[in-house]
DNA sequence: TTCAATTTTTAGTGATCGCTCAAGAATTGA
DNA sequence: TCAATTCTTGAGCGATCACTAAAAATTGAA
């Protein structure tokens, strides 16, 4: 019937936000893109329409593969907050491996797109706002299990974790900053941990 | 003897600072500049070289005028945590306030140079380091003070509060995160505060 | 008044930007 | 073998990019 496509749009899109993650958008040019995605231009808008909806879907990538992974963790543990640590220490180790980037992609999105209220930002900050939910539903059913006490605020305890988060992958990025990534990642543990309430109370 | 300028080296930088700071680097073109200092290229190239060394001395004005504000509520405290705790503050107050933007211009420009190993993104990561680098001496002279316990580690506890105000400001620049803002602050304050040895040890 | 010193303006430079489109190439069912 | 359909190519669009060189303007001193 017709032509086949030479690649996924999958597989394509996970080459642009490669690009996209490690330069940001308004360093990457359409002459990277055409190399990274082995594409002429004439392809490539054919297929998604404009620069900025491309980097729109290759940022729904990302947050789609960030929420898989989150996902998949917190199911192979137990309880909430054992989740929790782990998806911490599974995102410390995925920093130390040399990604596209070390932060965020959606902070860097948020972070890159200030003023304007464009599709770019809104999806970034959209992203952001589904973390933050998710964890907040962690912290929920942790209670609800008696893991920690329920005088905490779910959503209170997620934007901290998400803060603290953000700040260890920021640390992250730089380049002095490898180093003090072991204290970040105790400390958010710590905290984690001084939330749970106590098997057997003393005295 | 010869033509004056116009303005100011240091006028010419502030508003270069707050063009750089709002769109970002490779977001700011040149024909941005022109209209923000009202200079034609020819003068920008004379007096600055080069929108990247412009760009440098511009961050380095946000470094000596973060320093300073820094320097001025430490000075205006009785304790070193005292003094932390209304720089936070005041922090987020600024925040409230619509300056440029909200998150760090070293942060900003840390997370939009990512591989490339230049000047800007070397002179950000040094502000960064002296930022860390005061927070230490802080945290030192409180533990030799008898502020807090001798058993922390300066440089540790100066890496997460320096965490946490990024974490902080990133929010602050979220279109959603303007609410979230009083508990990132009281919880950061929190920490400070139990790092206090207590006055008076109760049984 | 003229001159030297310095800054500013003006009019561009070539290169690259994001993007378009007509034509060719490839793969299908008929 | 042939249309039909879809994808890909590659030249090139106008606009904008960072940047430059030379002339004009503004000064104090000679």
């Amino acid at each position: 019937m017709a032509r086949p496509a030479n690649q996924s749009r999958e597989d394509s899109l996970r080459k642009a936000l490669d690009l996209f993650w490690s330069k940001g958008f308004h360093n990457t040019s359409l002459k990277d893109l055409e190399q990274a995605l082995d594409m002429r231009p004439g392809s490539i808008y054919a297929a998604f329409t404009s620069k900025e909806a491309l980097f729109c879907e290759a940022l729904a990538v990302y947050g789609r593969a960030a929420k898989a992974d989150y996902m998949r963790i917190m199911q192979g543990q137990a309880s909430r907050i054992g989740g929790l640590i782990a998806y911490i220490r599974s995102m410390a180790a995925a920093c130390d491996r040399d990604r596209p980037a070390r932060a965020c992609m959606a902070v860097r999105t948020v972070l890159e797109m200030p003023s304007e209220p464009g599709a770019m930002r809104a999806a970034a900050e959209g992203l952001l706002k589904d973390f933050e939910q998710g964890f907040t539903q962690a912290f929920s059913e942790a209670i609800a299990a008696g893991e920690i006490g329920a005088a905490a605020s779910p959503g209170r305890l997620a934007r901290k974790l998400q803060a603290d988060i953000t700040g260890m992958r920021v640390l992250a990025e730089r380049a002095s900053g490898h180093e003090g990534m072991t204290e970040r990642v105790e400390d958010i543990i710590a905290w984690l941990e001084d939330l749970r309430v106590p098997v057997a109370a003393p005295v």
